[in-house]
DNA sequence: TTCGTTAATCGTCGATAGACGATAATAGTG
DNA sequence: CACTATTATCGTCTATCGACGATTAACGAA
């Protein structure tokens, strides 16, 4: 169990800035590819956001992939599932499981 | 938003750390009142674990009630829902309700 | 190939987190 | 009141985080 908790943990800890939130706010409203926009919206040094855009990259809630001379990010919400089941244990005790089983494959 | 996003910083800072998330299971695990078997259960330092308790309580995931000498600890996962609300945000991007719907008012 | 654009990396700095032992503070008991 | 048990706080140390400027790497275009 030490394991696992230390994936939440790697997780919460990706979330655990407010930067990386917006971040994350930016590619759920932004479908296409972004690359340095993310700079100008968050409003620190380029080194910073992309030090952030790392973090996200190395916990795995988003994915880069290379377009051309600039990178596509986009979100992998699927990453964040043991943080959710986690959580959703402490919220739910009683009621544990609420939603389909399996979403992973939807399309 | 910038507040929200500082709030659920700041929740899932206090996520963070797999010696917050194995006390938060334990409290889940006892629904009465334990107080220093957090101590001997986490194998930290005693000071340590107060620490931990204090950052959990100030963010509000639990709630310490003086009794008698000692004090019990109760979860609180209400003050979670900032949080749970931002990943499910992410998470369902399409499907945004797939739970009970009284839990709060779903906007 | 050379240039311009974009992203990642490096080095550094101050601030914060995390751990510990030691020391108070609090509450019940004799 | 004195004593014990439990918890909180203090002081200190190391490690990590977060931010920045400067530099480097990768790629397309001229």
């Amino acid at each position: 169990m030490q394991d696992t908790d230390i994936e939440i943990a790697e997780l919460a800890k990706a979330l655990a800035h407010p930067a990386r939130l917006r971040i994350l706010r930016l590619l759920l409203a932004t479908p296409g590819c972004i690359g340095g926009d993310i700079v100008g919206a968050v409003g620190l040094a380029q080194s910073t956001v992309s030090e952030h855009l790392r973090i996200l990259k190395a916990a795995g809630v988003i994915t880069g992939e290379i377009s051309g001379p600039r990178i596509c990010y986009a979100l992998n919400p699927a990453a964040l599932e043991p943080l959710a089941d986690f959580i959703g244990t402490l919220t739910a005790p009683s009621a544990a499981v609420c939603c389909v089983p399996d979403e992973k494959e939807i399309s």
